[in-house]
DNA sequence: TTATAATATGAATAAAATTCATAATTCTTG
DNA sequence: CAAGAATTATGAATTTTATTCATATTATAA
């Protein structure tokens, strides 16, 4: 007989030894008596070694049983964990949750969704994944992240785009800056300005995607930042000019520093979407993340209408 | 499908990352890929969890299969080793020796055997039990322990009793003491005197079940104490007198403080054997034991016959 | 010793794992 | 981007393994 030592075969041994006896084992387990007379039986083949003293009635372990049944106890729980871990993982307690930024700035209003998020979802991993804004799709589409913030949704197999709000993209200059005095700016604004960007390739950024290619407009200059405060505060020292997106700069609305204006004459207004893999839009905690993000947008939206 | 999760999943989740993909993990276990394929299958059914991220040929494993390798990890160098513990037992390297000791005054020279053995066989659980010098041999059957020493070999079933030596019960007095003056002693020598014993049953002790119950005599006193040096203390100070086995006193022959005699004109000589359990003298440390119990007892022997 | 409770065993059956052949994917490369 | 190569999945047949049933054997207690 070629057997391994298998897990049955640890329940067996703890269930003898607890239940003291070979058919009150096979009770406990829901089998026969000599089920488990021939399970130990194949083991003591297997293993070349008497598990049980079988002078005695009922049985008994004997010291290769008692080590047998020490890792018993050691693996049996370990693998029960792992059940029930896997049992949150399927009814959607747990999971991992690892999102990609396509728009840099999503940072802002994103960080306070997931403090909400993670206290509710404790068990939930969650990372945000650096590095991949460019091939975010596809690393979703591969399972390397699960979630991409995204503002150009495309048709793709098996990725569902949900829409989360609306927003503008606004031009900012320090107030003490000519272009201030405009009522909004236009692509051709840009032509003698110093352009502050996020470190990112041109079809990532508005500015570009929506006004400055379109136009075929080059900014006089280009200076790039990381930070969404830094760039706030190039431009503040009158450093450049940069857009973004309005709820970026609510809190700084009424700050005399700043001059905010709209592009073009009617604005450049967006979309932000989240993008998951369809199967997961199943799961609970996903469907909450898209849903306290839509919640966070509506308070960004108040914030910005109320003034 | 009613399944469990099994080492042979472990071993699976192992295999196919290691070997990075199915059909090598496959060639690895010395299986088909299908074999592998149906059991992943099966065990993401059962488990309700998927396993590997199956976009990417060949397959990684999603963040619940790696929790899976993980515990795979850690389980199966367990179960190898205890494999390999079990592959010592099997050979002989390692078991169980417990012993029992009937003859009370054994301990003497068992321990120096001991010694040179654990040194032989370091991975042999060596242990002595107290407290059933009575039951020795029932215990002895029932596997509680696997070595006897005794004077009073039985026809049992399954037991052999290996002869190891004979030895001579002495009388032992205080060199003053009147008896030492006679060539020899009697049983009904003891009628005056006060015996000292170990604490043990009468049947067990030479002087009672050799001479005493015999020729009816019963000593004037009985004391009894545990050790072995305690009761020569006693006899030196001319509190009684004792029968000890000759070898017990080798060490005393030529000590002017003690007078020595045999028992009866002839002696009384007795055996000394090993009982085991019929199928453990396959076992090489126990046959080592037996064979170093002897040449202990050829030393004894030889330090007797030079004075 | 006999009655009793516990375990072992062999043959039949049931269940499960594996194989084989092939389909369906994903990846690679011209 | 299509075709070929490599990889994995699948269904049915087969083999292997585990379990059951009926009964024998063994140990314990009265």
């Amino acid at each position: 007989m070629k057997m391994h030592i298998e897990f049955r075969h640890l329940r067996t041994i703890r269930a003898i030894h607890e239940a003291g006896g070979v058919a009150r084992a096979a009770n406990l387990l829901n089998t026969t008596q000599s089920a488990l007379s021939h399970q130990i039986k194949g083991l003591e083949e297997q293993t070349g070694v008497e598990l049980f003293i079988r002078k005695s009635k009922p049985i008994r372990l004997s010291s290769a049983g008692q080590r047998l049944l020490k890792l018993a106890n050691k693996i049996l729980p370990e693998i029960d964990a792992l059940q029930s871990e896997f049992e949150n993982l399927r009814s959607g307690k747990s999971g991992r949750l690892h999102i990609a930024i396509e728009c840099h700035a999503c940072f802002e209003w994103l960080f306070p969704v997931l403090e909400k998020f993670r206290q509710k979802w404790p068990d939930v991993d969650i990372d945000i994944k650096p590095g991949l804004a460019f091939d975010a799709l596809p690393a979703l589409q591969k399972e390397n992240v699960d979630l991409v913030i995204s503002s150009d949704p495309e048709e793709l197999p098996g990725i569902t785009f949900t829409h989360l709000f609306d927003y503008k993209s606004v031009f900012i200059s320090s107030a003490k800056h000519p272009l201030s005095k405009k009522k909004w700016i236009e692509a051709s604004d840009f032509a003698k300005e110093t352009l502050i960007t996020y470190p990112v390739e041109r079809s990532r950024l508005d500015v570009f995607s929506q006004l400055l290619i379109p136009n075929k407009v080059e900014p006089a200059q280009i200076r790039q930042a990381d930070l969404t405060s830094i760039i706030l505060l190039l431009v503040a020292s009158d450093r450049g000019v940069t857009v973004l997106p309005d709820w970026v700069v609510a809190e700084f609305r009424n700050n005399s520093d700043y001059a905010i204006k709209p592009l073009n004459k009617k604005g450049v207004e967006r979309g932000l979407f989240a993008a998951t893999r369809t199967e997961c839009l199943n799961k609970p905690f996903m469907r909450n993340l898209i849903d306290l993000a839509g919640q966070e947008a509506g308070r960004l939206q108040k914030s910005l209408d109320s003034l």
